[in-house]
DNA sequence: CTCCTTCACTTGTCATGACATGTTACGTTG
DNA sequence: CAACGTAACATGTCATGACAAGTGAAGGAG
């Protein structure tokens, strides 16, 4: 680790996530292997030359997101990962991942306005003109991509999310603590393809690897349709689970 | 909130617990409503007469828990509740598309009596050595091979499913009509591969087409398991549909 | 009237210090 | 040798204090 670390040139973002994110980088690249023991909080405090309490929110926040565990009187180590996202309930990757003990982080490839045309404004309940906001991320697990989704939402909505830290944050959970928007039913396609030459370079995967293509909308709990997305996700690595229930009708 | 909320006597849990607690409690029973500000932390710092940190700490569980959210420089705000029940529907395949108007059909490959083994045992909770039927499908839809479905069942029921006409009838509608057998949850885990070529030929695709992977692990109502499967359906033919709902934390 | 500054109030970040509690290893004591 | 006690070290909890940053309303300047 250097020597010191210089974080305390004045920067844009708070130490805790500095250092959160360092010790992210450290996990996911190797330097600390699973099962192993982290530096103390005595030694990261010394290392990065910052208070307890900073420290404690970057290990806390990686703990939440299931990165590391910590054992009382023992040390904190780091977990394994586990790469399957359950969808018998409607949560975004991120989130599932997080529950499941790891957490991905999104690239942001692109975010357009467009008009909702054909195919989307349907979804939406959008007429052809109005406009929407077209957003990619590739999503990584282990610093390897997983997944391409292709979001559409109305503008308005595609406006704030912009200025939101998309490469950390769950869109879901956005929508829901801070903008209020209840989430309800999701409408699910899930079909097989092969990757063309565009995909297989974002995923780094080679053109004809098997894809699952899903197609979701989401509604709000009140019945609007809020989100219509595109999801692409590796075959090799990658399993959709679920637990689904019997219906009566 | 009364004046003084003595917390401060001795007791086993920390404090921010006891906070978090009697706050969640005060959400739940609706003391503090949706989207209503909760008190700042400044007033619960003189409510429950603790330090900053230890509210913090309590509202910061709060908020992870989903049951509120914070605005910088306003406050701290009640979440809305969040929709309980999810079900999305558990149904066969003939039993789905004959609801759509489609003709199909199943054509029995095999009917074999296998040993559990250590694959299947586990799935369905039985022995190694005790014998299941493993049944082979192929499934038309229009005429057209569609999927191949491998189930894997305890003997007893295999033996009498082997006397029923596979090719019409529905297993799940078997399993629940005549046997009684009800149905409640299943386990699915959804994969894109390639076709080998024993799967192309009998799908009458080319080697290398996508196909969608299912496993599937169906209880009965009381939590049995009862039927394991690995349906190959076409990836170009076939979408998987489903609606589900969104959970509760 | 409109625009802008100021100020009070909110949550966010960070430091320092203290004590509690759980774990482990290394002693000493029987 | 076995059992116990203790010290070192880990994380957990809590207090006090400070400043940063976002929000909104009141009040002053144009």
């Amino acid at each position: 680790m250097s020597q010191t670390d210089n974080i305390h040139a004045l920067s844009p973002t708070p130490l805790y996530t500095q250092i959160r994110e360092i010790l992210r980088q450290r996990i996911l690249d190797g330097t600390y292997l699973p099962h192993q023991q982290m530096p103390s909080e005595s030694e990261l405090i010394k290392a990065f030359r910052v208070s307890r309490i900073t420290v404690r929110q970057a290990l806390g926040d990686l703990q939440r997101a299931g990165l590391i565990f910590k054992i009382h009187g023992k040390g904190t180590y780091v977990s394994k990962p586990k790469a399957f996202q359950n969808i018998g309930q409607l949560q975004g990757f991120g989130e599932a991942m997080s529950r499941m003990g790891y957490e991905t982080f999104s690239q942001v490839v692109s975010i357009k306005t467009l008009a909702a045309g054909k195919t989307v404004g349907p979804k939406l309940k959008l007429k052809e003109r109005e406009p929407i906001t077209e957003l990619r991320r590739l999503r990584y697990l282990n610093r390897e991509p997983i997944s391409l989704d292709v979001s559409y939402l109305p503008k308005t909505i595609g406006d704030r999310l912009a200025k939101e830290d998309l490469a950390h944050r769950d869109i879901f959970l956005i929508l829901e603590n801070d903008y209020g928007l209840g989430l309800g039913q999701a409408e699910l396609q899930i079909e097989a393809m092969l990757a063309d030459e565009a995909l297989a370079r974002l995923l780094k995967v080679e053109a004809g690897a098997p894809l699952l293509r899903i197609e979701r909308l989401t509604f709000t709990t009140d019945g609007t349709p809020l989100d219509y997305e595109h999801l692409y996700y590796r075959g090799d690595a990658f399993q959709y689970r679920l637990r689904i229930e019997r219906g009566q009708i």
